[in-house]
RNA sequence: GGCCCUAUCGUCUAGUGGUUAGGACAUUAGAUUCUCAUUCUAAUAACCGGGGUUCGACUCCCCGUGGGGCUGCCA
């Protein structure tokens, strides 16, 4: 059975990367039949924050990632005390007194001599009766874990085999008391406890990895597999961070970029089908997903990629009734637009926030200049020709205004196919009021007749 | 500084020893069109460098170089 988790620190608004990891922990366990699990890892009490976790929460939700399990390590404190003792009175954990300024020093010293940074051991003889003594006296100490001096490997799902070397690690702190634990014993204890079978995550913990092993060893569990995604980048390469942009979920989300773009443009982003589609749904992707196709190399959030995109799900994949739920959030109660006004607007848009300012035409009072009304040098065509279309308009009866293309029909007649632009420019701008818009039937057809009228009649009054 | 990861068009990528190095986004041009968008067609554009291995390297190995991550009593 696999089991594979999430395990997002709650110290900031849900990260685009974190729902890449999302995205692909998830899949797995899609595609796998296995159990997702979310882990909020909220060991730092003054990082941590209740509404970062809701962030995280919500953003999952909104993506439609849904988890079987959930657990919060900052209710698992009693099991990491416990296990804390374990390591300790197997001698494989010791407490150690050094102060901040003497590891300081230690640093210094060793960037100095230009060696790996490696705590010097100073503490690792104290007896265990001699330490107990200390701590019971309530002097301040850390808990550090004996790193075996010895090569550690794995063999990563996306990079094959990677090797580091535990004597270049040193014996690291793994809690800051027994009751404070830190990140990399208790995602360990987590993982064994919580039967992870594979860990899938940012590369950023590739380094970890050894550490984590060792300490699976030291408990005697089976260290799970371990998969690391490549990062995703700013412009100029370095981790995608504010600096290069938005990078929280909820930014792309408030700006009309729809989940289901989002986890199209996201897989995509170092993973790669084996042939050459472009379009995925979560569906496609638990079907075609697999780990082993991931990219190694980091790569560049690419807006302009995902603003293709968006625009062809919104144009193209969702449907206008689906779309129309989804755009209120981006327009004034009081509009309600039609199919007919939606379909005209959305090939025009990147995102669905823009529908506001698109379909603003049909919803809020014309303004614009006489003058662009008429076509190109063409003055003197514009009022009779508005006048020709206004009196096929004023008897067609209403079956006429059903479809852009029944406009057309009706208005064949008085359309001259040699000077099209003529007509039908200062017809548009007169619906519209704009110099670039949906086209006149589908303006038309959308509105209906009565407005129609009202509007080319509100054109010519504008000229006379 | 140390350790580790990584490297194909501007960007996302296909490619697993022999290819005209393919696709997509972006860009440019053209067609359609009253405008814009959509749609369609075409064009420009890449194997980081140097050594090996091999009959033959984008592909395998080594060394550089570039980029990145980690180097916390953060995760």
């Amino acid at each position: 059975m696999v089991r594979v988790r999430l395990a997002p620190s709650p110290t900031g608004a849900m990260h685009i990367g974190t729902a890449r990891a999302g995205l692909f922990v998830w899949l797995f366990a899609k595609q796998h039949e296995g159990k997702f699990i979310l882990r909020i890892e909220d060991t730092d009490k003054e990082r941590s924050k209740k509404e970062y976790e809701e962030s995280i929460i919500s953003g999952l939700r909104d993506l439609g990632l849904e988890w079987d399990e959930f657990y919060r390590q900052s209710e698992r404190t009693e099991i990491y005390h416990e296990h804390l003792v374990r390591l300790v009175s197997e001698n494989k954990v010791y407490p150690c007194f050094c102060s901040k300024e003497d590891l300081d020093i230690e640093r210094a010293a060793a960037e100095a001599e230009k060696r790996s940074v490696i705590y010097s051991g100073r503490c690792s003889n104290i007896s265990p009766e001699e330490a107990k003594k200390r701590i019971e006296d309530g002097e301040p100490y850390t808990l550090r874990f004996r790193m075996p001096k010895e090569k550690i490997g794995f063999d990563d799902m996306v990079r094959g085999r990677v090797e580091y070397d535990g004597s270049l690690i040193g014996d690291i702190v793994i809690a800051k008391s027994y009751d404070e634990p830190l990140y990399n014993f208790v995602v360990v204890v987590d993982d064994a406890l919580m039967e992870i079978t594979h860990v899938i995550r940012g590369e950023d913990h590739l380094s970890n990895t050894p550490k984590q092993i060792a300490i699976f060893n030291a408990f005697g569990y089976e260290p799970p597999n371990f998969g690391h995604l490549p990062l995703i980048l700013n412009a100029d390469r370095s981790k995608m961070s504010k600096r290069g942009g938005d990078t929280a979920l909820v930014e792309f989300l408030e700006k009309g970029y729809m989940p289901e773009a989002l986890i199209n443009f996201l897989a995509l982003l170092s993973w790669h089908p084996k042939d050459d589609r472009e379009i995925f749904s979560k569906e496609d992707l638990i079907k075609e997903f697999s780990i082993e196709r991931v990219q190694k190399g980091g790569s560049i959030f690419d807006y302009a990629k995902l603003n293709w995109l968006n625009r062809q799900y919104i144009s193209h994949i969702i449907s206008t009734p689906d779309l129309m739920t989804r755009i209120e959030r981006f327009i004034p109660s009081d509009w309600k637009p039609t199919a007919a006004m939606i379909d005209s607007v959305k090939t025009r848009l990147d995102t669905l926030a823009e529908i506001k300012e698109a379909l603003a035409l049909y919803f809020e009072p014309l303004s614009y200049e006489g003058d662009l009304l008429h076509f190109k040098d063409k003055k003197d065509a514009t009022i009779p020709n508005l006048e020709k279309i206004l009196s096929v308009i004023d008897i067609a009866d209403d079956s006429s205004f059903l479809s852009s293309e029944s406009v057309a029909d009706m208005l064949s007649g008085v359309v001259d196919p040699d000077s099209k632009g003529e007509y039908l420019w200062p017809l548009r701008v007169s619906l519209s009021g704009r110099k670039i818009s949906p086209g006149p039937y589908e303006i038309i057809s959308a509105i209906g007749k009565k407005e129609t009228v009202s509007r080319i009649k509100d054109a010519i009054a504008k000229l006379k």
